[in-house]
This record gives structure tokens, sequence and C-alpha cells, in this order.
DNA sequence: CTGAAAGCGCTTACAG
DNA sequence: CTGAAAGCGCTTACAG
């Protein structure tokens, strides 16, 4: 039933020609004559012939194959970058090995896996490494690049929004909206990316001359069921609520608004104003219509693939890519609702 | 910079063996003295050696990879069963690589080149595949599994929900709730998966002696904002309203709910009822709390990977998984809100 | 238990 | 332009 499969060597016999010739009719760019091209096609296409490209990855030491390691996929936002990671790599016709690791485990384990199977390169997504498999990469040239998160011990090239810019950006716009107190819910204690988000609004503030003690700060865990949790403990129904609320990110802020409106009948913006981080769609959609700051991940992604393509993998470089207020409802009064472009999904509509 | 990457024969070399012993030493079973053994681990370890599991594929045939193919990322439902299958493979060491195919579609492409990679199995979510393809993957030995799909002219193995049952038992839900005329928003018109479970709601119906009369088909294409586009023509401010909706999937119940309050200042379930089928966790947050048919995603994949080891490929299998009436607050009165269980989340919570 | 050798299915200098 | 041959880094009969 399982009959041997069918090799360049088969092909070459019906075609009367030399195996070498045949790999070369299936080698974009080499030299070939056309009519031996022809011939040996055709004689590829009667047999069903498919080249074997795990013979092919291990002479050319090039798998065409990216590893996509993805560190929080309870975040919706990481879902989106996961497809558009996807769509991308498929476009530039490279295979992307998919791994998920457990929030705060590390992905060396994954990592190792990875190394054995002599990826082109490794991205990294919320998700930590330790500095000795790091070293491992380094060793084997093979790149790896950091998507939204930066490692301080490690020199590695890293694309990410500009998240201490965007908190920051994000407390002057409350403070504009004219909120004077505040709730701040942080997201993995370990990531960077919600950490500078935190930084940044504190650093607004401080501009503001706002002291640090006007900010309730809670840790949500970067879920919406976390975040849910972590609210319902900082209010009950009879607790004065902040003026505004700023979570890190979008799930957190659908969780934030879900608990207000729904468990506590407030309503959000004239009791509490919030607002989040990501511009996912599912917080455009009208039970929400959250106010946000935009992470432009077409943008990023194309970034992180350009970086992927330079492959210098000793030099460490930075793309920063700054975020963007969107405005809608969340937060009163600063800009007409009818001018907020949607959120630009990763290929289709959400 | 990029030295040439440690081999099994380096490491021979340095623990004074042949390279076959090495290689035995890094495959289980293989009959070793544990004497040499512990040498050649040592000698791997001081050199940062990593077996390469491409060389290593070549010659066993095996690759120990999956392919998964998904064609409805939209659909958060299939990024739940995406997560689930990641999870799962990683958890008995395999590797998974990942097309998406967009909607409408053919998987065809992203199957043959999975094909080059000899991956050990194709498991293929909501999306198409030609008979051809199949074929091929037949001639080839490599099983491929089909995921709540079936094709009517291949004899592929499937592992699907019974969707035809649960539009069953929904139509009789809904009438026992007191609904007599209905809106049916439908997916992807080449999906089974929506046919089955709209063909399973009519027979409800006229069992119930309800005629087709009484409902009005719509087709959303399985999308939020596809729905929600069907749900804005067919329903304006000033028009009547059915008195339930059944929705083939959580993503367009999600959107009836929003067209009717948000848009149309309507009350669910008062004015009207509204019903998906899923069950996902964001259907069951607080500003839905939809009512719904859980699908087990964990039961669902468990199948397709014991389908899998059994690799029969020839034989045509079908799993045919139950879903189950999860009673929440968007169809009123049939049970006590407290008592349904939350949706069994494909690894943490969201 | 261990080693020498053949082989997996390609690619790519090297000749001609 | 084409072929013969070596080699990529493993695994696995086959001897001993």
């Amino acid at each position: 039933m399982r009959r041997r499969a069918i090799t360049s060597r088969d092909v070459a016999e019906r075609a009367g020609v030399s195996q070498a010739s045949v790999s070369r009719a299936f080698t974009p760019g080499a030299t070939l004559s056309p009519a031996l091209r022809e011939r040996i096609k055709k004689a590829a296409e009667e047999l069903d012939y498919i080249p074997n490209s795990i013979a092919s990855s291990l002479t050319r030491a090039r798998t065409n194959t990216i590893a996509l390691i993805i560190g929080d996929t309870d975040n919706p936002f990481y879902i989106h970058v996961l497809r558009a990671f996807l769509a991308a790599l498929q476009a530039r016709g490279q295979q992307a090995l998919t791994f998920t690791v457990a929030p705060g485990a590390t992905s060396d384990d994954a990592i190792r896996q990875v190394l054995r199977f002599r990826v082109d390169g490794i991205i990294l997504t919320a998700a930590q490494v330790s500095t000795r498999v790091v070293s491992l990469c380094e060793d084997r040239g093979i790149p790896i690049i950091l998507f939204n998160r930066y490692i301080p011990g490690a020199d590695l090239p890293v694309v990410r929004c500009d998240n201490f810019g965007g908190g920051r950006l994000m407390a002057q716009a409350l403070i504009a909206a004219g909120a004077r107190s505040f709730a701040l819910i942080k997201g993995d204690p370990m990531g960077t990316t919600s950490q500078d988000r935190a930084k940044g609004f504190f650093a607004g503030l401080a501009e503001a001359g706002l002291a640090a003690a006007a900010v309730t700060a809670l840790e949500g865990g970067s879920t919406y069921n976390g975040a849910l949790e972590a609210f319902s403990r900082a209010y009950g129904a009879d607790d004065a609520l902040p003026d505004a609320v700023f979570a890190v990110n979008d799930i957190m802020a659908m969780a934030a608004i879900d608990r207000f409106r729904h468990q506590l009948g407030r309503r959000v913006p004239e009791d509490v104003m919030v607002a989040g981080f990501d511009n996912l769609p599912e917080g455009a959609r009208l039970p929400y219509r959250l106010t946000t700051l935009d992470q432009p991940v077409g943008k990023m992604v194309a970034e992180t693939l350009a970086l992927l393509d330079q492959r210098r993998s000793g030099e460490a470089t930075e793309r920063l890519v700054p975020s963007r207020l969107i405005w809608r409802d969340t937060v009163p009064g600063l800009a007409p609702a009818a001018a907020i472009p949607p959120p630009a999904p990763a290929r289709s509509q959400s």
C-alpha cells in the first residue's frame, strides 16, 4: 500500500537524463536547457513527483522555515500577531513552525526543539528566553528576533511599539479629559511591555504635577478573567471609583468596563473613564467602543521580517514603532466618534 | 563567525567512540552500554551538540511534524481549536507546521508545501481540499484528518461535532422558550458545518409542525462584521423582529445581540431571543451571557490525535461528538443561570 | 555491546 | 549545457 516515494532518480530515469538535471529542473536559477527542463517537468508530472525538501534542507543547510514562539495566547492581541505572521510568512513562501509557551514559562525548551530543526530564524513574542539559549542560537548563526519585548541582559534585535510613549500619551489624554484620580491595571509582571506602559503612564502624570499617590495599581495578569477578578476585589458595590482606569491592554480594559457596567451598574464614561492599549478589533465593537492606543501590527510584522532578512545576528538593532491614540466612547469629549479609523485587521475582517 | 555546526562525528571523536554510537546515545531504545552512553553525553554537553533532526528525518522517513491547516481564523472558535492543537501536539513532543488559508480558497497549495516536508500527518480545519490533492496524500501514506468538516466526494477520516443534532436541539429549545418566528444566520456557504446546523434547525422546526416559512434565512459569512451587516440590512429601526435568532456560530450571535441592543435599542431576550453555537469563552462574558451549544474542543482534539496515531489512511472513520446545550441569559427561562458551567478553555483562562 | 559501511534524497563544485 | 561523484548528518542492518 505505502509504496516507496518517487525520487528525482525515478524522474531522471523516465526522462532519460541524470539525477542532477532533475534537481536543476526544480531549482530556480539553475542552468538547464529549456528542452531538458520541459522533458523533465513532463516526466515529473506523470510520476506525481514532489521534491523532498528534507533532503534539500540537509544539503543547502537552509530549511525555509521560521519558528514562531508565542507566549501569551490568552491575550487576543498576540493571536492577531500570530495571524499576521502566518499570513506574511506564507506570502514569502516560508513555513512556520509554531510553538506556544505557557505564561511565565521560558521558551528554552521550544528553542532547543527548533534548533534541532535548523530553522532559518526565530521570532519570539511575549515570551522569555535564557541567555544560555540565546547564545546557542548565536553560535549556530540562527537569528532570533524579539517582538514587543526586550531582554535587558541579551543584546538581541527587537521590534517593538513605543510602549513608554504610549503610556505617557494616555496619561496626558486622560488628564485632558478631566481625570485626576486613576487606577492602573498591569499585565505580566515579567513582561517589559506592561512595565513600560505603566512607567510611561506614571511619567505622564508626573509631568502634569500629579503624584503617584493618585494612582491605584492593580495586577491583572494580562487576561480578561485576571483583570475581572482584580477589579472585583478592588471595587465593590459601594466603593468610590477613580476618575479613570488605564489598562495596559485592551482585553483588561474590556474586563474593567464589564465589571463597572454589568456588575456595579456604573456608567462608562460618565462615572468612570476607561482606556486600553492595543486597538483590538474586539474593543472597537459596539459593547465597548474603547478608547485605546493603536499598535500597528502590520507594520511591526513587516519590520520583524525585514530584520530577519538582514540576519546580522551579532548586531543588536531596535525598531521602535510609535503608537497612536484612538478616540472612541469610553473617554469623553476629545474627538468626534465618526472620525476614528477602525483597526486594520491582520488579513481580513474580524 | 558562523562556524561549522557540531555533528555527531565531532562528538564521536571527542568521546573516542564511533559516530554510530553517538547516534545510539541519542536514540531512545537503542542498545548501548551505560558507560559509553555517559561518556558520549558528557562529550556532547561539552561541545553543545544538538542532533540535526533534518538528517534524522531523512533516514527515518518520519519528521515528527504535523501540519495544521486552518481555514477560518476570523472565527474565534478556530483560534481556540488552533491553540488546543498546538498545546496537545507540543505535549506529545511533535512539531506543528501551521498554515492559514483564506476563506473560500482551497488548501491545495498548503498541502503541496507540506507534502514536500514529508510531515507525519495533516489536520485540516474549516478548509477545502481537492480530491486530487487528497489522493496525493494517500499515495504517500500521509494521513489527512478532517476536523469539523467532511468532504462528500473523498473518503477521509473526520472528527466532528454533531452539528445536525445541535441545530435540531436548539430548534426544540427555542420553541420550548416560546418562539414561533425565527431568523437563521448561516456561515460559510461551502462549509458542511454551517449547512448541517441549519438543516438540523429546520428539521427540529418541522418536527414541531413549524413550516420553513416561519424562518428568515440570512448569510453572515461566519464573521462578526459579515453578520452585523446582514442584520443591519435585514432589520431596520422600525422593523418587526422575529421571536428568536439562531446563529450557526457564536461570533455571529454576538453580532446579532450588538445590532439589536446597541443599534436598534431592543432588549435581548425580552424583545428577541438569540442563540449561538460553539460556546466561545467570549460569548460567556457579561455583555453577552449567550445561550449556545457547547462543542467540546478538548475532546475533539484528543479524538483527532488518536485517529492520527492509527494512521490507517485507507479506512474512513467518523467520530461524531455530541454538543450540549448551555443555557445563559439570551433565551429566557429554561435553566438557572448559576447552574451553567463555564466553557472549558483550551489551556488556561481567557 | 560496538564499529564500519551503506544509504536516505537531494545540491553543487568539478569536468567535459 | 550536462553528467558523475562527493557530501550534507544522521540511522540501521550487518558483522564481529
